[in-house]
DNA sequence: ATATTTACGGGACATTTGTCCCATAAGATG
DNA sequence: CATCTTATGGGACAAATGTCCCGTAAATAT
C-alpha cells in the first residue's frame, strides 16, 4: 500500500504548526499561543490550525508532547550511550544542562512553562512526569538511590530556571550541576 | 497632618485587588489575570481595577511584588530568628518548605508563575532576585559559601515544583530539602 | 456652605479571541 | 474520465478583552 501524499503533507504541516507553537511559547509564553499567532508563526492560514487541532487545548497538549519528546529522545540516547561507554555521568549531565540553556533554549523554556501549567492541568502531568523520568534515568546511572536521583533531577530544574533568570551562558550552571552530582555521589568514591 | 481617609480606603481596596490577582494566578495562571476577572475575584467593579492599575502590566508587577513581599518578609523574619536563637537551619528550611506548599500554596505558586514570566519580562527580574536573595540569606547561615547557598536556593525551587506536580503534602519535600542541605553542610561537622 | 479631590460604578469602544462554515485546489480511487 | 477525500484559504460570528469616558458619592479643604 502506498502512502497517501495528502496525509503525509498534512502531518508535515502539523509538525510545522507545533514547531511554531513551541517557538511562540518559548518567546512569549503560553498565553501567546492563539490559533492566529501560531498560524502566522508557522506560515499557514488560521483555518489550518483549527483543522489540525480542533481546540486550542489539543494544540497545547500536542505541543507539549512534541517539545518534551525531543528532549526525552536526546536524554534517552545520552543515557544509553553513557551506560554503554561508561562515560562520566557528571560531565554528561553538565554538558547537557548547558545545551538546554543554549542550543535547546526554546524547547527547554517551553517545557518549563508547560510543566508549571501541568500543576493546574492534570492532562499535562503524564508527559511532564515522563520527561522527569528520563532525566532521572540518566542520573540514576551515577546515584544508586533512585529517590535521590529524582531529587537531583528536580533540583536541576531549579538550576535551569536560575540560569535563565541570570542570563547565564551555562558556565555557572555547568559547575553547579557537576558539583551537585558530586555531593550526592561522594559515597561512591 | 491627618491621614486622608479616602486614600487609606483606596489603598485597602488596592490590596484586596492584589490579593484577588494573586489568588487568580495561583488557581488559573497568569493568563487568567484580566481586569474583569480580578475585579470579580476582589468583589469590586472592573473600573476600580483600571483606576488603581492603569495597565494590566502594572497590576501584574504589583501583584508580583505583593506575593513575593509576603514570602520575603517571612523569610527575613525566619532568618533573623534562626540567627539569634541559633536554631537548626536545616529544620527551619524543611519546615518552611512544607509551609510553602501547604499554607502558602497560593502565594508560592504565584511566585513560580511570575518567576518564569520574569525570564521574558526584565521588569520582573529585580523582585524575583530579591526573593532568591532572602532564601539565600537563610541558607547562608548554614552553608558558608554564598555561591553554594544560591545554588541550593535554586535547587529548592525545583523541589517545590516537583512537590506541586506530585501533589506532595510536604513529607517527601521536607526530607529532600533537609537531605540536600546536609549534603552541602557536611564539611561543617 | 461651597469647592475640590478621591474612589468607584456603569457603560461604551475597538480589538482580539476561539470556533465554525463554505468554497476550492490537490491528490487518490474507481 | 468521474468521484470521493483530504487539506487549506477566506471569511464570519459571538464572546471576551484592555482601555477610556462620564457621572456621582463621599471625604476633605477653604
Amino acid at each position: 500500500m502506498v502512502i497517501d501524499g495528502r496525509l503525509a503533507r498534512g502531518q508535515a504541516r502539523r509538525q510545522e504548526i507545533l514547531r511554531g507553537a513551541i517557538t511562540l511559547i518559548a518567546h512569549q509564553g503560553v498565553s501567546a499561543v492563539t490559533h492566529r499567532a501560531v498560524a502566522e508563526a508557522a506560515g499557514v492560514s488560521a483555518a489550518s490550525t483549527t483543522y489540525h487541532f480542533e481546540t486550542l487545548d489539543d494544540l497545547l497538549i500536542a505541543a507539549f508532547y512534541e517539545a518534551t519528546g525531543q528532549l526525552r529522545a536526546e536524554l534517552a540516547e545520552l543515557t544509553e550511550r553513557a551506560s554503554r561507554e561508561g562515560a562520566d555521568v557528571t560531565e554528561v549531565c553538565g554538558d547537557y544542562a548547558v545545551t538546554m540553556v543554549t542550543d535547546r533554549r526554546e524547547a527547554t523554556l517551553a517545557c518549563m512553562e508547560l510543566a508549571l501549567a501541568a500543576v493546574r492541568r492534570p492532562g499535562l502531568v503524564p508527559a511532564t512526569a515522563a520527561l522527569f523520568e528520563r532525566l532521572t534515568d540518566l542520573i540514576a546511572l551515577y546515584v544508586d538511590d533512585r529517590r535521590d536521583a529524582a531529587t537531583i533531577a528536580a533540583a536541576i530544574q531549579g538550576l535551569l530556571l536560575m540560569a535563565f533568570l541570570e542570563r547565564d551562558d551555562g558556565v555557572r550552571l555547568r559547575a553547579s550541576v557537576v558539583d551537585l552530582l558530586h555531593r550526592y555521589g561522594m559515597h561512591n568514591h
